[in-house]
DNA sequence: TGAAATAATATTGTATGCAATATAATATCC
DNA sequence: GGATATTATATTGCATACAATATTATTTCA
């Protein structure tokens, strides 16, 4: 095992550093898109929750944290900069004192109108076709799938 | 187009979300093996780097950040607390005093040896089969390459 | 040769991320 | 009904990430 390229630790085998390379780098490629709206990728993946969610409940942090995977450490500073930014409103939930339930302000809603352009933008500049696409994104769900279910069977 | 869902702006319709998400999730995966060795992920690709390294040239911090896609804003003070922790040193080039010169301390050579189980192991615990991962790996680095020419079309 | 351009790294400021811990409110159970 | 456990969120500390800027050394070229 004389030729590092042949080992397990050569930098070429890796699985997991192309999905963080990858990570880093789709960040940079939204960041002019989004600055203008004044949210970051990780806000606006917040801002993906609370778009799409229905009305029927509230959005709390809890319901934020766990579809995208975020911790109350995380999501907590990130929210009150969203608060800060006018983009939702925090209130804590009269039933139950402990929620901080989450809702779009009009500025917020706004907004969507200025990102749903965004999506289609990237991909016509990704010059991929359709099955490529939906080939990627299905790759992309099934590491993801199987790193949360890694990670849930060594927590058991 | 009523339905969220149904919108590009729809969580489960994205690209990029599921290979972000494995990014966070890959660290946290990654935490437990690299804690005892005192490394963090982005530390390890480091050492994967200067591991692999034939050492017939100097490593540079923008060699490794080259290959890392790391900017100096990130490498540089990560390479301080990684002479801190002792693992390299780091060191002006006599040639060209602007550049650093990063070397493996005599630790950092022998944390080689008990970084080399880590990535069988974590291929095992997947559960995924060779074949698999291969297919992983290689939609990995397409995206990352996608990525990285939109990148390299825009600032054209 | 010497000023201007270029190159390599460092610094600063802002925003993630997560583990560990703390706090406060609700639920449970005897 | 009150001690205990659980739940939801917040805080703290540390380590990334990157854009923008600064610093220092080298190269270029008039």
């Amino acid at each position: 095992m004389d030729d590092p390229s042949d080992s397990s630790l050569s930098l070429k085998r890796q699985i997991c550093f192309p999905f963080y390379e990858a990570a880093n780098l789709l960040q940079q490629l939204y960041r002019p898109f989004l600055a203008p709206l004044n949210l970051t990728y990780a806000q606006y993946l917040v801002m993906l929750v609370l778009w799409g969610h229905d009305g029927k409940s509230d959005v709390t942090v809890g319901t934020i944290g766990r579809q995208l995977g975020f911790e109350t450490g995380t999501l907590s500073p990130l929210l009150k900069r969203m608060e800060a930014a006018g983009h939702v409103k925090r209130m804590r939930s009269p039933d139950d004192e402990r929620r901080v339930i989450i809702s779009l302000t009009q500025q917020g809603q706004f907004l969507r109108e200025k990102a749903k352009y965004i999506p289609d933008q990237l991909l016509r500049d990704s010059g991929l076709s359709d099955a490529e696409l939906a080939g990627l994104r299905e790759k992309g769900q099934t590491f993801a799938h199987c790193l949360r279910t890694m990670l849930q069977n060594r927590s058991v």
